[in-house]
DNA sequence: AAAGCAGTGTACGTTACCGTACTGAATTTG
DNA sequence: CAAATTCAGTACGGTAACGTACACTGCTTT
């Protein structure tokens, strides 16, 4: 458990570009749902990347040096402990953004951010993100939604890692996953999956083969299948369920 | 563990009086923070309120009608989940605010804030503090950073529920509580810290034993004292001190 | 084709904690 | 003062998960 991280140390190659528009259109929905003065100004201090997977964005008691957009992939945040163990407290796609302590003017990381499922995203650096903060009202008012809902998943995940069997919080991942990435298989080794849940990689395992034998996954060297996502949803515990009913209520609200 | 908190249903008589602030000073941290004007304008808001222990402030999934500046005493943030488990993932006491939704504008508690050590608060409508925020940009920017640094918490004590022994979290747990209390020792019965640490009440009493004979507490029909701090930081995981590393490093920023 | 390796399956003794239940002591109530 | 109640301590069988280790199986590399 202790080791699988090793090679993340080094912030792997971004490839980076200069699109920030350029006609493709935008996934991430706090950038989506700025008005057009805003999504200019904010589009011109923006970077756009293609990130592998296991790629460290932010390190533990590391400086922030940017925010993230996630347009597609996924990333996870981390807490990880002194004797090196590790668990997921919550998860990053197209819906949020990385790097929040940036957001009220803290810039050192409790958490590390890490990327586990490979796409793209807009960084902006710390410095042009506070300056940003002064025009753009609307930017800072997502975000700060964005952190609550954050903070409400990580309180999910907090009661449901110290309450729940492997096998219920391995489905409740797949859910969370697939809601933020869409399509139904994905390509992690059950390695990483026992990062995400904080337990030896041989419980994952075992877990995956329950979640197997009855009919909801397969799993086949690094890619996992949903086959039947009702059944996964039964399967996981209330967890998933009241998680996405308090962000579907919290999203409704006229605004 | 399902049952013990059927009294706290009803919202146990909160005497509440008209002072803020009538010459007392505030210790809540986030009022003391305020520069005049919007002190002056935030005061005619209040009400000041004596709680009892085990009292509910927010129902989970029900509306947040007040939110509470904690000024004395202490109140627990659980998750509770369709089981009727329930784990604390936060704990605020003077230093911090009740109802973080409602910075945002929500208006649906993900979680149940129930009073732990019997104290004081101010409460806000959540109408008023919608309103406030309109003529108070200190305000919602100390309570935005207060919101950075409870999801720090849950952060934390996620990881920690998930990694470490029952006696290593109760330690953590006292440490925390005499942090924002103050003082060494404090009322509160097995059953409930069986709640805050998501256990049996029965694994609490064998995890009260072990800091018992090491010398770090003493416990008498629900009233703990702490001997020993320097002994309880050493029996606590690591959690503790790199919580109050991050909390210090953060607080420490010019602003 | 052989070798190497990453990823998965499985096993086994050990440990922490669970659910439950009963006891006795301290405190409150009648 | 006796009775009732609340709270802490303890016990016991059961279980989920742990640490560790090893074998198997597809891919990749040479």
């Amino acid at each position: 458990m202790t080791r699988a991280f090793a090679r993340l140390g080094n912030t792997t190659s971004l490839k980076s570009g200069i699109h920030p528009f350029p006609g493709q259109p935008v996934h991430n929905l706090i950038l989506g749902g700025l008005p057009r003065r805003e999504r200019e100004a904010v589009a011109a201090k923006l970077q756009f990347i293609e990130f592998p997977t296991h790629c460290v964005l932010n390190e533990i008691a590391g400086p922030i040096r940017y925010g993230y957009f996630i347009d597609s992939g996924l990333a996870s945040i981390l807490n990880v402990t002194s004797e090196g163990k590790s668990v997921e407290v919550g998860l990053t796609g197209k819906e949020g953004f990385v790097g929040l302590p940036l957001i009220v003017g803290f810039d050192t990381s409790p958490t590390r951010a890490v990327t586990q499922i490979a796409g793209t995203a807009f960084r902006v650096s710390a410095r042009d993100l506070k300056s940003l903060f002064r025009d753009c009202p609307q930017l800072l008012k997502l975000l700060h939604r964005y952190s609550q809902e954050f903070a409400l998943q990580i309180t999910q995940v907090a009661a449901c890692n110290r309450l729940h069997r492997v096998d219920q919080r391995l489905a409740r991942w797949f859910l969370m996953s697939q809601d933020r990435l869409g399509g139904s298989s994905f390509l992690l080794t059950q390695e990483f999956l026992s990062h995400m849940l904080g337990t030896r990689r041989a419980s994952v395992t075992t877990a995956a083969g329950v979640l197997h034998k009855a009919g909801f996954i397969t799993y086949r060297r690094g890619k996992v299948t949903i086959e039947d996502r009702a059944g996964l949803e039964k399967a996981a515990c209330g967890c998933y369920a009241s998680l996405t009913r308090q962000l579907k209520q919290w999203r409704g609200k006229p605004r």
